[in-house]
DNA sequence: AGCACGCCGACT
DNA sequence: GTCGGCGTGCTC
């Protein structure tokens, strides 16, 4: 609980606060605060409200004022629970210029933002008075569950008293449970998360006498064997790092926890309960760098240092394996050196240990890290630990720009034209890269950007001379760029050399790497055993029965699953409609590779990394694990495998099916085919041997295998430039979509077909559509996508979102929107 | 987002 | 004749 000071007396003002609400609605909302809480009041503090008729929720302070509401009486806020702000007010800023560009609310931005920990009303807890005797007669049957509950069990939360009640609206009964003195509600913050303790195990002093040491050994080793053991590895750890915890002991030594109890009651060991980090770092890692930079890597530091004096934005264009990292280290270095903090985004997949351990090498416990893959508790830790400064560099995902920095020197975004820095679903459809370069902004900061094959709108900004530009041509420590063999699956297939979807090449090469005892890569860009389930009577094939999607069979389940809903059914044996049994399989996915691998090759280790195999929270890094043990010879995966796999003996990598690629139907499929193949082939070779990378296609000339194999970045920018040009894509125009979703087709096209019309009355032929996507209905709603292309130049992109905001807004008040579902994307990917 | 108020089908 | 389905609108 909060203590309230004295507030003077004096102090009759009466404050408002504007507050934002962890909702997708439209504006924030103006409470009154309290008398006795006016001197706590501030931007950024969490405050309890209720909102509508029972809910109580956490919201953000993002205004004070003295102005009272005209139109209504405000309601009293219910508590503040922070005694200081956990939102800088620049964060407030951050969040405001999010909803403006992304085309969404604030409480949508709150909700990416806060860790739910810091936003769970539902986590306050619920104590009996005990100063308090009541006659529990007096209380009706949901107030006497409550107590009686909190008889057994001294503490409840409220989730708790949700599933006691089995009802949803518990306020009221706690409300009048609290009024009637019966109970005290609280929200503790510091005490709700709590601290990871460890026992820390001493040596006594006296036993840093030889002498007495020995002596002790000789009585343990016939009395006690055990605990001779546990004192010896005691001594032994105790070598090899400056603290030993009791359960490093128990499991180092074989001894049992009550060995180690009795020695800490004979006091040869002191035992030491410490709250640690939740966030591990082995603090005997404070090694100093000592790595020094290659000629080229020390010109790029130093090209990039220099540009940064006039450019806000650099990109480093590097090639696979220059050691960009190495140079990010430096730069890093260079901007704490000043006080400063530093953010190192990368794509959620590429934050595997390896990469956090190396930085934690350098920056020990200065380096926060942050992803979706830690917990609650974890990230509030994070966030609390920015906030106070503690934490000088923060490796992270996408979110993590939302953290609550004090002065951000430098973002790093690694891989920037990863599409996984865009978020979809759900708002706010953010790209974390750009909102990074605003971010950095407002913090008067840089940013650079990395890739080896840099987004178009990236490098247009470069070649334009709004981003500076550094280039890194030379591979680190002389590895060579992989051999690319381009394999014709049209003339095997002639040749009946295919073995199932494998060329003869491939094969030859994955035998002889296992041969070797190195690893090999293969990558199919579908996941599942096969999309299709077709009737070879009828031609029926199974489809999702609430999107427009054909089931993808997947052998581990034996069932039909849907990749957009989660639907699955049973596969079935005989066809549905026409009764027979011929059913075929057509294409295929990661799934099916492996198993078909597994037939040609018996003996091989194989595993597979997609998102079946990844979805539980430690799976992805058992995997990588195994890799590194070389406890695999064959690695079959989508894309994941393209990204943050760095291990020195992976020497072939086969691309099963380049076309499923290139024949995407997107204006940015050469630009992604390219991205995709060029990073998946720079995992092949490292250190001494040239690795090879066998690209199997049914069209061997096209213009980006052959860009690829040349590795001509520049070749691709400059002939998908001029296409883009022509059909006024970006970079040269900004894209809006507006996604209209509703479940009726009909009431659908008149929606779209209305709304489309209102938007071109603002801004004419820029308004394309309404077309039907490529997938025209998930989860039971239908889609209609209306996209805006606007000039870069020459346009004010505020005024044009505030126009197809009001148009939206005005469409959503006619009947006709009645059902709808509008999404803007601002540049989607 | 949640919850209430409000208008049409299968039950005591 | 009521209980209850979920469709729309409001929440400071």
């Amino acid at each position: 609980m909060l203590e309230f000071a004295q507030a003077p007396q004096s102090n009759r003002r009466t404050l408002f606060v504007d507050v934002i609400l962890p909702l997708a609605i439209s504006r924030n909302y103006t409470y009154r605060v309290p008398f006795e809480m006016n001197d706590h009041i501030a931007i950024g503090k969490r405050v309890v409200v209720q909102f509508g008729k029972s809910r109580l929720y956490t919201a953000i302070v993002a205004g004070v004022g003295e102005l009272a509401p005209e139109k209504y009486e405000a309601k009293y806020i219910i508590e503040i629970l922070d005694n200081k702000p956990i939102v800088t007010e620049r964060q407030l800023q951050f969040w405001h210029w999010v909803a403006e560009y992304y085309m969404c609310n604030e409480g949508e931005v709150m909700n990416a933002a806060l860790p739910s920990a810091l936003k769970l009303a539902s986590e306050t807890k619920v104590t009996l008075n005990k100063e308090y005797e009541f006659d529990k007669t007096l209380l009706n049957d949901k107030e006497f569950m409550i107590t009686e509950a909190l008889d057994l069990q001294p503490e409840l939360t409220i989730s708790d008293i949700v599933k006691l009640l089995g009802q949803k609206t518990v306020m009221p009964v706690l409300k009048s449970l609290f009024e009637k003195n019966i109970i005290h509600i609280s929200e503790e913050v510091s005490e709700r998360f709590k601290p990871r303790r460890k026992t820390f195990i001493t040596l006594h002093p006296s036993y840093n006498n030889q002498d007495n040491l020995r002596e002790l050994f000789e009585i343990l080793e016939r009395r006690a064997p055990k605990q001779a053991d546990a004192v010896l590895a005691f001594i032994k750890l105790s070598r090899q790092q400056k603290t030993v915890t009791k359960a490093e002991l128990i499991e180092d030594s074989g001894a049992g926890d009550g060995s180690i109890r009795a020695l800490i009651d004979k006091e040869v060991f002191i035992a030491e309960e410490r709250a640690i980090s939740r966030l591990r770092y082995d603090e005997d890692e404070e090694a100093i760098s000592t790595f020094t930079l290659s000629d080229v890597q020390q010109t790029a530091l130093e090209d990039i240092q220099n540009q940064f004096a006039s450019k806000d934005v650099v990109l480093l264009h590097g090639v696979t394996a220059s050691g960009k990292t190495q140079v990010y280290i430096r730069l890093i270095e260079a901007v704490i050196a000043t006080g400063k903090q530093v953010l190192y985004l990368l794509p959620e997949i590429a934050l595997t240990t390896h990469i956090i351990e190396r930085l934690r090498i350098y920056f020990g416990g200065s380096i926060g890290v942050y992803h979706s893959r830690f917990n609650d508790n974890e990230r509030v830790e994070v966030w609390q630990k920015v906030l106070q400064g503690e934490y000088k560099v923060i490796l992270g995902a996408r979110s993590s720009v939302f953290l609550p920095f004090q002065d951000l020197g430098l973002i790093i975004v690694d891989e920037e034209h990863e599409t996984s820095y865009k978020q979809y679903d759900p708002a706010p459809r953010y790209n974390a890269r750009d909102a990074a370069v605003y971010l950095a902004n407002m913090h008067k900061g840089k940013v650079l950007l990395g890739s080896a094959t840099p987004s178009f709108e990236t490098y247009y900004n470069a070649r334009t001379n709004k981003y500076g530009l550094v280039e890194l041509n030379e591979r680190y420590g002389g590895v060579q760029l992989p051999l690319i063999e381009v394999v014709s699956i049209a003339a095997e297939t002639k040749q009946k050399t295919m073995q199932s979807h494998f060329t003869s090449v491939l094969i030859a090469d994955v035998q002889q790497a296992i041969e070797n005892k190195e690893q090999v890569i293969l990558f199919q860009n579908r996941r599942g055993y096969a999309p299709v389930l077709m009737c070879r009577v009828c031609a029926y094939t199974p489809k999702c029965i609430n999107c427009d999607v054909s089931l993808t069979f997947h052998k581990h389940t034996g069932k039909l699953h849907c990749h957009y809903c989660g639907y699955k059914e049973d596969s079935p044996s005989i066809c549905p409609a026409c009764g027979s049994t011929h059913l075929e399989y057509k294409g295929f996915g990661t799934e099916k590779v492996e198993d078909e691998l597994s037939v040609l090759m018996p003996d091989a280790r194989l595993a597979r990394m997609d998102l079946d195999t990844t979805r539980s929270r430690n799976s992805l890094q058992n995997i990588l694990n195994d890799l590194e043990d070389k406890k695999i010879d064959v690695l079959v995966g989508t894309q994941m495998v393209a990204k943050g796999l760095d291990f020195a003996d992976v020497t072939v990598i086969g691309i099963i099916n380049a076309d499923s690629l290139l024949k995407y139907p997107d204006y940015r499929a050469n630009e992604r085919s390219f991205q995709m193949l060029a990073q998946v082939s720079g995992r092949a070779g490292r250190r001494g041997k040239q690795g090879k990378v066998v690209i199997q296609t049914y069209d061997p000339s096209h213009r980006v295998i052959r860009q690829v194999i040349e590795n001509d970045y520049a070749d691709l920018y400059s002939t998908e430039l001029e296409e883009r040009k022509g059909f006024n894509y970006p970079p040269f125009y900004r894209i809006i979509n507006i996604d209209i979703k509703h479940q009726n087709p009909e009431i659908l096209y008149n929606q779209a077909e209305y709304l489309a019309n209102e938007l071109r009355k603002h801004f004419g032929e820029r308004v394309i559509g309404p077309e039907a996507p490529l997938i025209n209905r998930i989860r039971n709603y239908y889609i209609k996508s209306i996209m805006l292309k606007f000039e870069r130049e020459n346009t004010s992109m505020a005024k044009a979102k505030a126009l197809i905001r009001e148009t939206i807004t005005q469409f959503q008040t006619t009947k006709l929107s009645k059902g709808s579902i509008v999404q803007p994307d601002v540049d989607p990917y």
